[in-house]
DNA sequence: GTTATTTACTCAAGTAACTTGATTTAAGTA
DNA sequence: TACTTAAATCAAGTTACTTGAGTAAATAAC
């Protein structure tokens, strides 16, 4: 989302430092308990690099010395974890009828959430309500603000297109025309990221879901449309302006269920939380949250399974498409969605054998289910903060 | 098709230096030509930093001094462009009925480019034959071996897919369970890149045609198939396992013609360069070459008229995907097939306005031809070369 | 139980590449 | 002609990594 063109900066012994640290780190994220020899060699780096590196990063508080790994030959080695206290970061997500808000630890362990209804999410109220739920949570979640590494915004796209308001309801036209990241980070006092929902929710899910070790795969977002988040060698996916993964608009069938957008049959006329809601208040039956979603599941609801059924077909053919276009190590589906129909909906998925996606040497099923809740979003917000921290910048230098 | 896996890798003087080098010599291609002090501006690198490069960077033949900017106050800058003689790069695209090798210099320029029959490609035959190929091609461009930077090795994906054989019939199936690279660099004596058509076309755009300043983009390749390569940022996408962009194979329409792959209705069968053929064919008309075609366009035949129609209508539902998923800036189609049929096909696509790419500040046009050719896919593996020597591996710092 | 081997780690010196600040050069402008 | 602007150079300084010698602490072998 953050509209500044990235562009391809030299490297200086200061930025070398800093793009190591988060070599380092990523490292042991991934491969915790690390001794400073094991990642000297896996970052190719000199043993002597690495043991500076770490010093420092432990007087940060960001890693942790751990008990010295024995049983085998030679020196026991020190070992490191990424230190869970060390830091934190808040996320929060605006939607056009609720604020919510979600404090991750270095670890990515949520270590506080809230929701707040908020009735018209223009900038004028929502800036200060923000700035407020964020003092807040720094507050309730007994952390100081010095180690506070940053605040993700997680705002539903598509952003800067033309005729937006017709690209679906949940879009807070608005905010249009504003340096949304500018005006935050002065607000909030912290770095800012911005970033739409899905592709927040699959950066959760590489922090700390389903995909810690995971380098490329496919999230598929169930908000109240659908969206698509990519993580690629590591690194999320935004496109050229920002609004990557608008999978929802996809057409399914053409002829289809008329779609906000304009066009006919678009994936999330048949699957999106809206969908389900919609189709269920079709038959009569009111849906006023997500337990009684999953109680239906429990009561083998027809309506319900017919849904799942319908919604599964056209997510098949989704997920073809991603397999075939991204080539991924798997496809996680996750949002706002309750465990128990995410799972059906899995369950029901057709996919076609004759794919790529049919590996011999396959370790991780073709679909998962990740992190799925109403909180996903907004913790997917404070992951990215994380992750930015973790994650080196260049794959690699060959 | 590399199957190693990329690590991130820590940073020092030596790998700074290389990717300083890289990350000029991308600047000055993409803005040539460029002053040292302008370079070190846009780099974040001092001007003494850029100074050094640059002599070093002229030394080795890369850079090219010209006159001095005038018009503006101050002391006229010296300004570089990429020295098209400094270095070359050769592609070979290895098929089942045949070897197309091309030569580019630095520039992107095909300063050499031949076509050989070959009847069965598998890798006792085809790897002596590529050794000679690229000894001709460098002894035919009167190029000294020491300029070359590598070989570009293209071949058709999929790779390392279980029932491989019944994915498509342009497959070479003994190539599977060889480290291809490491036994071409072995024979070639030079660095090798294996990469599917398809992306190798899209880095061709990249670095000579229609996408040098174009750092997000979507390539649709026409091939015996149908393949897609999509250039993220700058950067190359290849999938978990290197066979990223399977476009072919998404299905467009149920219960549609049956594809080799198993499945109906996939997208090649109704547009590929197999597709217009089979469909002529079917009228009684055969195809023998891509001049034919030309002809038959010119002609306004009404069974090429039909496929076309039929072929964009396809087209546009897969360009609208592109389009929803990558966000890109532009889509580009091109690959073997000739100018005027690819130019037939564009103007007959009928894409969604209610689009996220139907943007106000849009710059370029939804979908643009490409290079178009029979050598497109060699050329691509020889700028496959030229692009890793000119472009940082990392990002950005920050 | 002693010695050998293996591996991790530390210390101190060395190095490569970038940065900084003062200076020079060469154009346009008043 | 003198002033302003901007590029480029020179020389010294800085930073973070590497190198090589040496130490520490475990397992393995005799």
């Amino acid at each position: 989302m953050t509209d500044k063109k990235l562009k391809a900066t030299g490297g200086n012994a200061g930025r070398n430092r800093s793009h190591n640290r988060r070599v380092v780190l990523n490292f042991v994220r991934a491969h915790e308990p690390a001794g400073r020899a094991e990642i000297a060699r896996s970052c190719g780096l000199s043993i002597q690099a690495v043991s500076n590196i770490t010093e420092v990063l432990e007087e940060d508080g960001l890693l942790l010395a751990v008990g010295p790994k024995t049983g085998v030959r030679g020196k026991p080695a020190t070992q490191y974890t990424i230190n869970p206290e060390g830091a934190f970061a808040i996320g929060v997500e605006v939607r056009p009828d609720a604020l919510i808000c979600a404090v991750l630890n270095l670890t990515g362990e949520c270590i506080y959430s809230e929701r707040q209804a908020f009735s018209n999410a223009v900038p004028d109220n929502a800036i200060p309500a923000i700035k407020e739920t964020v003092n807040r949570a720094i507050k309730n979640s007994n952390r100081k603000r010095s180690q506070l590494l940053g605040a993700g915004i997680v705002m539903p796209g598509p952003f800067g297109v033309s005729g937006l308001s017709a690209l679906g309801g949940a879009n807070l036209p608005e905010w249009g025309g504003i340096d949304i990241q500018a005006v935050f980070e002065q607000t909030l006092e912290c770095p800012v990221i911005i970033e739409n929902d899905a592709t927040a929710a699959a950066i959760a899910e590489r922090v700390t879901g389903a995909a810690t070790t995971v380098d490329t795969f496919c999230f598929v977002y169930f908000g109240t449309g659908l969206g698509l988040g990519v993580i690629a060698d590591g690194h999320a996916q935004r496109g050229a302006f920002g609004n990557f993964g608008e999978i929802g608009h996809i057409i399914t069938q053409t002829g289809g269920i008329q779609c906000a957008c304009g066009n006919r049959g678009c994936l999330e006329t048949y699957a999106s939380r809206m969908s389900v809601k919609t189709y269920l208040e079709q038959s009569g039956i009111d849906l006023p949250d997500g337990s009684a979603l999953a109680q239906l599941l429990t009561d083998e609801n027809p309506v319900l399974m017919e849904w799942i059924e319908t919604a599964a077909r056209h997510l098949s053919q989704a997920i073809s498409i991603l397999e075939n276009i991204f080539d991924p190590e798997t496809i996680i589906l996750g949002g706002a969605m309750p465990d128990a129909v995410m799972d059906a909906l899995i369950a029901t998925l057709d996919l076609p054998m004759g794919s790529l996606a049919n590996r011999e040497d396959r370790t991780l099923a073709r679909v998962l289910r990740g992190t799925s809740g109403r909180f996903t979003a907004a913790i997917g917000g404070a992951a990215m903060i994380i992750h930015k921290n973790t994650t080196p910048s260049l794959a690699l230098f060959s």
